[in-house]
Order: structure tokens, then sequence, then C-alpha cells
DNA sequence: GTTAGCATGTAAGGAGTTACATGATTTT
DNA sequence: AAAATCATGTAACTCCTTACATGCTAAC
């Protein structure tokens, strides 16, 4: 079983929600990774397909109301989770090695965080903190090189960077403060119970 | 003539100021584009080929100082810019089209604004400005479609979107405006002559 | 002497985009 | 009736990563 890209796992964590065809499925994708992710059709499609075919999904042509047996409208696939299919994105999400830390696998695994067990959470946020970590001491470290440079456009994209990179750990230290709290409260109550 | 990549833009670029060897190439992209990018030498290599054949830059070994003959180190292969290949890079960034817009082709332009006439620099700036601010729209607009889930992650997900998009804007305004200030001292020194 | 870093490359393959192809439905 | 948008797909192609292969040089 070949490690799930990231667009496999966001659509696997949107079905579990709701059953959803493709062209949907591709709306959602970009509403909610926003910038992350645009994904194409040409992309989508051929990934229902594998998912398919693996048995994590199932496809249904819409037979949807018990109205009017066949809709006018063309037919639509559905896909939904398989009992299997939602064993592996419970793994999937149970993960929080390496690959929960770049950006995308980062991004796409907040998105469902709701669903993620507590502890799981908080390794990949601490995973996630400590790549950025790593970053931004190699930025400034280049910045720190490139301090004699004249240039001042170098300069400024290199700033933008670390900046960038500095105003996400901050938002990653607000949502491990965040964890704690909630995870002392749940302490809290079962103290008290 | 196929439409150059940002990698052999950033390639030409670097070598404009001096001749490399592609370690020290691949160093100098890593540093310069920062986390933009961390280009690999299984890409890097064949590029250089490519250019290479195409003429935009030629390969010599390094017979560099009129000591001994032959260095003791293995045959490094320095690359510089061609005539040919300083026309290109020219053509190259004397360009404000879409292609320069995108968070890759933009973040190479910037790093060599320095050798981009002024008229260009600001087309390439406005074209990035509305570029974010339609991105803006879009995030505004999700987050505001968003806004009655409850799912807290999915939620801070896209505001954390929202919030570097609007910090990238802040940024590029200043750059924008910096670039008017030195825009009119150059005509008042041109009024005053 | 052995580890780490310098230095150059190739082959296989993954992941995705673009462009195309098709057709239904809704809105103007 | 034209235009937009819904809806599904395929084929060719691009670009890049990973893993491998090779060997030198400096430092410890």
């Amino acid at each position: 079983m070949r490690k799930s890209s990231a667009v496999e796992l966001a659509i696997l964590g949107l079905l579990q929600e709701c059953p959803l065809h493709g062209y949907e499925l591709r709306k959602r994708l970009s509403t909610l990774l926003g910038a992350l992710r645009a994904i194409s059709y040409g992309a989508l499609y051929p990934a229902l397909k594998q998912l398919s075919k693996a048995g994590y999904i199932s496809e249904t042509g819409n037979i949807s109301a018990p109205g009017p047996a066949l809709s006018t409208k063309r037919a639509r696939i559905t896909y939904s989770l398989t009992d299997s299919g939602k064993q592996y994105l419970a793994d999937l999400l149970a993960d929080s090695g390496p690959e929960t830390w770049d950006d995308e696998g980062f991004g796409v695994r907040l998105a469902f965080f709701s669903t993620t067990e507590s502890e799981v959470r908080r390794r990949i946020l601490e995973g996630r903190r400590s790549r950025l970590a790593e970053r931004r001491a190699t930025l400034r470290e280049s910045v720190a090189a490139t301090r004699e440079r004249i240039d001042r456009y170098t300069i400024e994209l290199q700033r933008h960077g670390l900046d960038g990179v500095e105003n996400e750990l901050r938002w990653i230290d607000e949502l491990i403060a965040a964890e704690s709290r909630s995870n002392t409260q749940v302490k809290n109550l079962k103290g008290i119970s």
C-alpha cells in the first residue's frame, strides 16, 4: 500500500462528512485548502478511480429521490466512504510522522483535526512547530549572511520569507496553547467526576 | 522557444553576477529563494545541460589559476552567461505578463529587481498586487460561507490563509510605495537639472 | 582511517497540469 | 438561442523528486 498523497487524504476527509460527486468535491477542496491547492479535474478523477479501485470509496449513480426513477439530470456519480475507507482514513489521521509536518501534509491534517485524537493533534502540532523553527533558523542565517549585500530586493525577499515563518510560528503556538487549555479542562472534568 | 521555468530564470540571474559551478549554484538558489524552493540535483543538472545546449550558458572546466596546470581538485564545471544568455535574461526580466504574478514567478523576479527597469518593476508589482487582492476576495468569501460551520480547525486554517495574504498585500504596498518614492526623486532630479 | 562535505551526474517514476472531448442544464 | 456553469473524463506532456552511482577532499 503506497503512501497516500495529501489529495487523497483530503478527498477521504471530505467524504467522511457526506457523499459527494466529483465536481462538488473539487469545489470544496478548493475552498477547504484555500490558497494551499487548487486541484484540477485531470488529477481529481483519476484519484477517485484509484481510491475506488482500492475499495476505500464506492461509486453510485445518483438514484437519489424515490420520485421519477431516472432524473433528467446527467448521471452524476456520487462517491461515499466504505467501511474499509473509514478505517484507512482513521489510520492516516492517527499518523504523526514527518509527512504530517510539511506545508501541505500539515494543512490537510489540520483541516480534519476534529476527527483526530487529541494526543495525535499535539504531536503533529509540535512536529510542525519544530519544522518551522528549523526553517526560521536557516532563514535567519541566510539573512545575516546576506547582510553585507547592498541588494535591497534580495534582502526584502528574505525578510518577507522570515516574517511569514515567524508569523506561522506564532499561530502554531496559539493552536498549541488552545490545545493545552482544552486538555486541562478535560482533565479537570475527569478530576471532578 | 518554450517558456522558461522559474528555475531557469533563477540560474541565469545568479550567473549574471558571476560564473559558478552547479553545486554552488544550488546552495545559492536555496538561500536566495529561501522557503520558496529547494531544488534537487536531479533537476539542476539537466536544467544546466539544457541551458547550455540552448547556448545561453557556456561550460568550462576550471582551468582557473595560471599556477599548476591541472589542479588536484576534481574538475568542476563552471558555468557562465553567454551574450545570447544575457540577452535572453534581459528579455525574461523585461516581461511583466501573468507568469510574473504567481508565487514562484514573482519571487524569482523580485530577487533580480535590481536589474529590472523601474517601469517593468511597477507593472509586476501591480500585477502581483491585484492577483493577491483577488485571492483575498476569494478567501474572504469562503471564510464568510464557512461561518456557520462549527469546526474550529477549518476556520483557523482559512483565517490563517487569509492573514497570510493580507500580510503579503501590505508588504507589496510598501514595495510599491518605495518604488514611487524613488521615481519621484528621479523626476525631481531631472526637473532640477 | 573514517566521517562529513564537495562535486557531478543518471534512471525510474510520481504527481500533477493543460488541452481536449463531450454533453446536459440553467440563466439571461 | 446564446452563454454560463454543471458534470465527467482522457492523453500527452512537464516538471520534479528519489534513489542510485561515482569519486575527490578535508577534517578529526
